[in-house]
DNA sequence: GCCATCTGGTTGCCTCATGCAACTATCTGG
DNA sequence: CCAGATAGTTGCATGAGGCAACCAGATGGC
């Protein structure tokens, strides 16, 4: 099928485009890691997470997790608590100053996004939206 | 905008769905690492690149273009040859081994694309395909 | 023609990202 | 109570990227 070609390679300009590269910068411009951004992400909009549900969130091994974490609170932006359920678990939570860098980047993506979405045609908009999503549960599906 | 919001949320989804964080393994889940998969696209589409062209396609720095062509090279997959019209320029082309290595990568893309693209309801796919193709305007232009 | 400047590449150095394997500590089921 | 599963941590390896310093060829002004 020919849209097989076309969406791979708009998937691969895709990907470059949004400068999904640099992995010291997140693609809105912060100078915040991308892959702690993810993890910020998830934490604030959960408040606390067992670190073994975040690794599953991120889709990363529980090592990473693990050093993702301790990034984050190297930072000041995290705190791990035990579980207290079980011995073997650890909770992660934001600390207030987390919080206020999760708030400053969900800013950032915003503008970038308010950005980009004034550059999409206004009628075009929900679809667009509508076709990341679907496109997005596919893949998951996959 | 509440649009904002939610195309923030669906394109991180997205990133991760697509587990574009292994960078040793295509999304594709060949085993060939993730930058070296791009180049090889790029190169098997234009047949020669100098590099520095590559390095822009690639939206990569001059010097890790350089290393990425070296490993490209040390696999067998291309060559350098210096440019004829400017001394200090080379070109990068792709090797007969080089040009079924992206053969064989695209062929898993399409596999993969096409498994997706199955799941997306027959009557979405266009629309899929414009609104990233629509998005990734807008981002190149932001 | 000659030098200052620009441009394409290479290499050294640093940081980030990620997985796997080995190991510890804690559950859980028989 | 012990075997096996599960949560985390740490050591080791690979891959990705940028910036700065450096080299060599190109170019423009004079």
């Amino acid at each position: 099928m020919a849209d097989d070609r076309e969406l791979q390679e708009a998937v691969a300009r895709f990907v470059r485009a949004f400068g999904l590269h640099q992995p010291d910068r997140t693609p809105c411009g912060q100078p915040v890691p991308v892959s702690e951004a993810h993890a910020l992400g998830e934490l604030a909009r959960d408040g606390v997470l067992r670190q073994s549900d975040l690794a599953h969130r991120l889709r990363l091994e529980k090592s990473t997790t693990s050093r993702l974490v301790t990034q984050l609170i190297n930072r000041g932006w995290a705190e791990r608590t035990p579980a207290p359920d079980d011995g073997r678990g650890v909770l992660v939570r934001l600390t207030p100053d987390g919080v206020k860098a999760a708030a400053r980047l969900a800013e950032a993506r915003a503008a970038r996004f308010s950005a980009v979405l004034e550059r999409v045609p206004e009628g075009e908009r929900a679809d667009v939206l509508r076709a990341l999503t679907i496109l997005t549960e596919a893949m998951d599906e996959t």
